[in-house]
DNA sequence: ACGTTGACCTATA
DNA sequence: GTATAGGCCAACG
């Protein structure tokens, strides 16, 4: 697998519960923040990975659930994440802010 | 092979 | 604050 899907899915899979991160801090942390589309079309991929990749945790720069239509059911993602007590309301996550996780601060801080 | 689309982001008007 | 433009790379028709 390509470097740029395999981190993708690595970068995810450390999302911790409860947090949430944006397509485009993956792709900064990857190194390519224009490519963040990538991101989009790695997470297009991640469903066919072995193992389960988290995408619900991925959103985008609004914290608005866009791809939750690619979960197979437009709710699946929304009750994934207030499953791990974050709020949903209209596709958006409430506190998206607090809710932020960013690998470059938390896995170079580190 | 070419054109369009896509789970995005930034910048400019 | 909404609208349009540009950019990136891969997949689909």
């Amino acid at each position: 697998m390509n470097d740029f899907y395999d981190k993708v899915y690595d970068v995810v899979r450390l999302i911790p519960a409860g947090k949430v991160t944006s397509y485009g801090a993956i792709a900064a942390y990857l190194g390519s923040v224009q490519s963040s589309r990538m991101v989009g079309w790695a997470m297009n991929n991640a469903h066919v990975q072995d193992r389960f990749v988290p995408a619900h945790r991925v959103v985008n720069r609004n914290g608005l659930l866009t791809g939750k239509h690619h979960f197979g059911s437009s709710t699946i993602m929304q009750e994934l994440l207030e499953a791990e007590g974050i709020s949903v309301i209209n596709d958006q996550i409430v506190d998206f802010n607090r809710h932020f996780w960013n690998p470059m601060i938390e896995l170079d801080m580190e």
